[in-house]
DNA sequence: ATAATGACATGTT
DNA sequence: TAACATGCCATTA
């Protein structure tokens, strides 16, 4: 298991019970900006102990296609009982339920100066909305 | 070694 | 708003 693997791991056991996280928004805080796909892989093959669910796509898709039917269905299933509501189309409003690493959080994450001002410029406590 | 494939993201149309 | 195109990068074939 690689070293990033094991970040996303540590980091998708930090998601609380009732938020969700975009794939792309693990990878920025394991240090990978681009790496969003390699995130989806991990929860895929990775069979550890994770709320894998809490993470979708940053449009606040479920984003498992092909012949993962069952994992779709429970991922919906598992998010309506933490009380986030989503459509047929397996869609809902990510921005209402994101999860935001506080600050302090972020700093411990061993990243340089620069990714860590990317972090907070994208996903800020305090955003626009409220 | 080269090319295709994804539980993705983002900018253009 | 939604479809399309391009970029990404580890894994597979």
């Amino acid at each position: 298991m690689s070293p990033f693997q094991q970040k996303v791991i540590e980091i998708v056991r930090t998601i609380p019970y009732g938020k969700a996280t975009s794939y792309g928004q693990i990878a920025l805080y394991c240090g990978m900006p681009r790496a969003a796909r390699e995130v989806g892989w991990t929860l895929r093959q990775s069979k550890v102990d994770m709320p894998w669910w809490r993470v979708v796509n940053n449009s606040g898709r479920i984003s498992i296609d092909g012949n993962m039917e069952a994992d779709k269905n429970l991922q919906k299933k598992l998010l309506s009982a933490e009380g986030i509501e989503i459509g047929d189309d397996f869609t809902f409003d990510i921005e209402k339920y994101r999860w935001i690493m506080p600050e302090e959080e972020v700093k411990k994450l061993q990243l340089s100066e620069e990714q860590i001002n990317k972090i907070l410029a994208k996903y800020s406590q305090t955003p626009l909305n409220f």
